[in-house]
DNA sequence: TGATATGTTATCTT
DNA sequence: CAAGATAACATATC
C-alpha cells in the first residue's frame, strides 16, 4: 500500500514526466474519484509536483492544485506517444478513473480498483487548509527528536503503533513502516505511549527515519498491488516483520490486531 | 462463502 | 469536550 516511500517514489517519477508540460484534455471516467471540474481549467501547465504525507500535490497554473490520494489501490500509468498501442491502453481499462492527455501526445492514466482514492481540484487556500490538518513530515529537517517526543506525548494512553500511523500526529507512516520501525527499535507495538521512555522514543525516531529512507532508496514496498510508474518496488525483500512468519533472528512472530489492522511483532526482540 | 486486507474519516463510547 | 476505539467505505483474493 502506498505509504510515504511509495508516494515519494511516484512523485519523483511524475515530476520528471509532467513538470513543464501542458495538460490539454482530460477524460473523466469515474466521477466519484476524479473531480470533473478539472476539465474547466484546461489547458493548463504543470508547474510543480510534490508530496505531503501520502498525498501527491500537482501544482497547476493560476493557483490551482490537484490533490491526489491513492489510498490503497490507486495507480498511475504513463504511456509515451510511441507506446500507445491498444493493448497497453487496455491494461488498466477496467478500473480506469481518468485519462490525462498531454500536449506532446503522451498519456497519463489513473485507475483505482477499490475507488477509495481521489483526485480533487483545489485552490491555494483550500489546499493549505487540507494539508495543515496533517502532522509533521517525519523526514523533514525541522522534525527533531524533541518534536517527536512532544507529539507522541499528546497520546499517552494510546498504543505506540496506532499513534505512529495517525496522520494528524505524524504524516506518511502506515501499517508497514510503523511495524518495521518498531521492530528495529525493539519496542512492542502494543505498548502505551505513557510507558515508553525518552530514550526508547529516540530509538523509534532513529529507526523510523532509517527505514523510511531505506525504503525510498529501494523505490518502496510492493505487496499486493503497489506499483510505481517504472515497475515494482524492492523494499519487500528487506522487510523484517510485515507479512512475515519469522523475524531476521529466526524467532517466530506473533500477529495481533491494533486499530483494526494486522500487526506483526517479535515477542523476543520487542518488549 | 466468508474472512481478510488496506487508509482515512465519521461516528460511537468512555 | 476530548481521547480513544471502531465501523464504514469497495472489491479482490484466498
Amino acid at each position: 500500500m502506498p505509504e510515504l516511500p511509495e508516494v515519494e517514489t511516484l512523485v519523483q517519477q511524475l515530476k520528471r514526466r509532467l513538470v513543464g508540460k501542458r495538460i490539454s484534455s482530460v477524460e473523466v471516467l469515474d466521477r466519484k474519484v476524479v473531480d470533473v471540474k478539472i476539465k474547466k481549467i484546461l489547458p493548463t501547465k504543470v508547474l510543480k509536483v510534490w508530496r505531503r504525507a501520502k498525498s501527491i500535490v500537482i501544482e497547476l497554473e493560476k493557483g490551482r492544485f490537484l490533490l491526489v490520494h491513492l489510498r490503497m489501490t490507486g495507480h498511475f500509468h504513463y504511456l509515451p506517444k510511441k507506446q500507445q498501442s491498444t493493448q497497453r491502453i487496455r491494461e488498466s481499462e477496467k478500473f480506469l478513473t481518468a485519462r490525462f492527455h498531454l500536449n506532446n501526445g503522451d498519456l497519463l492514466t489513473h485507475n483505482d480498483i477499490r475507488r477509495f482514492g481521489f483526485i480533487r481540484l483545489l485552490d491555494k487556500k483550500k489546499i493549505e487548509v487540507e494539508l495543515a490538518k496533517l502532522g509533521p513530515e517525519p523526514l523533514s529537517k525541522e522534525f527533531t527528536k524533541k518534536k517527536f517526543r512532544g507529539i507522541l506525548n499528546r497520546r499517552k494512553k494510546a498504543n505506540i503503533k496506532t499513534t505512529l500511523m495517525d496522520q494528524h500526529i505524524l504524516a506518511g507512516v502506515g501499517n508497514i513502516y510503523a511495524q518495521e520501525a518498531l521492530y528495529h527499535a525493539g519496542i512492542n507495538p502494543s505498548r502505551k505511549i505513557g510507558s515508553i521512555s525518552p530514550v526508547e522514543m529516540n530509538k523509534i525516531y532513529v529507526q523510523l527515519q532509517k527505514v523510511l529512507n531505506s525504503a525510498i532508496k529501494h523505490h518502496g514496498t510492493t505487496v499486493d498491488d503497489y506499483v510505481h510508474i517504472e515497475g515494482t518496488g524492492g523494499f519487500q525483500n528487506y522487510l523484517a516483520v510485515y507479512g512475515r512468519k519469522k523475524c531476521p533472528k529466526k524467532h517466530v512472530l506473533k500477529k495481533v490486531n491494533l486499530g483494526g489492522r494486522g500487526t506483526y511483532y517479535c515477542p523476543k526482540c520487542q518488549c
